[in-house]
DNA sequence: TCACTCATAAGTATTTATACTTATCAAATA
DNA sequence: TATTTGATAAGTATAAATACTTATGAGTGA
């Protein structure tokens, strides 16, 4: 590699966000941006002529964001390491980036260091998430964790109903299913919203999937 | 610290793994477990008398398990340094564990490099989460991501009235706190149920719970 | 202005759900 | 053995939901 720096590119479409983090990485020894783009399209196109250790890519931006940009240019350049580079509250298309391939996640509050960090790990092989990102995805477990376990003690035939009843299924078409009276699935029904303190249908299914009885 | 070299108290409830950690982690010149405890009380107890830098503690342990006993542990000693331990799929426990104040998260599996990597990372003050795990979380976004923005166009009243159906209430009820009639109120309802290709109020309310139009 | 959507209201008929009840039989358990 | 629990069934009555229908006024946009 060029001067024994590691080259890196730059995807995000505020320059003055660009010029920043360019002076900042380049007062390292290691690292140097060599190229930057300000949209997906443009990234894609100076991909093919200018070859990079790693990208930082945004995920916010015009033309085509960087979910986009990650997942094509991952397909043409499998061994691509992507750091992609993200507000708070944009946890929800992590798993899209994963899917893809992208090897580092960082919020742009993250400090300096960090982003060094995360640089050197992926060269390394590795993956990098930021603290505080992390930190997230551990709370957005939250309502799971918390609902979990207050299990109520339903019979098996009960749990068997109620997941009849969560797919949407009447008392008459869960009798079919269950070879039973429809009149025996009401009384299940009736013992079940007894049991679980539900009032109705909708109280049930949200019990249901609070406490990871049906997928949804 | 003693011998210059960093204490560590290993709780978990298997003997043979307590033995192969601590004969692993001994190899390294920086590290000497020097407490082992076999469950959370046993662990509590000991810390009173032995100080440690880290702490390695299982989660799944009989008597008191490992999210109770550090909950316990970080009242006492807020400035404890704890990394759990845990096999895959307990992830359901790490946002008890990060809100007690835990600082690492390892999974039984990880290479002793990775143990040895969390350990210095705690101690240095920062935090540490398993590689694996890291996937697993974010994969555990899927659902949410993948069924967000798959929105129906619902107006607003329209939505007003899904939620209200979520929370349980009847049509009767929603007319009284929307200060309209019951039979508006039906309207709406078969108009979402169109509009969302829902059967019944079980389907909407995983309709709902799906885009994220409720909490649960 | 005309067309369209939305929120509102209402009628009729049918289907479901719910709240009460009683009862039988089998299996598990004390 | 006696008791309890779970699954089954059913009757009666009310409440709610659902599928159809029509209609009016407010607001939006071409």
């Amino acid at each position: 590699m060029n001067d024994g720096k590691y080259q890196i590119m730059l995807v995000d479409d505020h320059t003055l966000f660009r010029n920043g983090l360019r002076m900042l990485l380049n007062n390292f020894n290691n690292f140097k941006i060599v190229a930057e783009a300000s949209n997906g399209k443009e990234f894609l196109e100076l991909l093919d002529t200018t070859p990079v250790d790693v990208v930082l890519l945004d995920i916010a931006m015009p033309e085509m964001d960087g979910i986009e940009a990650a997942q094509l240019a991952l397909k043409k350049y499998p061994n691509l390491k992507i750091i992609t580079l993200s507000m708070y509250g944009e946890e929800d298309y992590y798993f899209k980036m994963v899917s893809a391939g992208v090897k580092g996640f960082l919020l742009k509050n993250s400090d300096i260091t960090e982003v060094c960090n995360a640089i050197e790990s992926v060269i390394e092989g590795g993956s990098f998430f930021s603290k505080e990102l992390l930190f997230n995805l551990v709370s957005n477990l939250k309502s799971s964790s918390e609902s979990h376990k207050l299990d109520t003690e339903l019979s098996e035939r009960e749990l068997e109903i109620l997941i009849l009843i969560c797919k949407g299924y009447s008392n008459q078409e869960i009798g079919e299913q269950l070879f039973i009276s429809k009149r025996t699935v009401d009384k299940h029904r009736a013992n079940i919203l007894a049991k679980t303190n539900c009032k109705n249908t909708a109280n049930l299914v949200v019990f249901a999937i609070k406490n990871k009885l049906v997928e949804f």
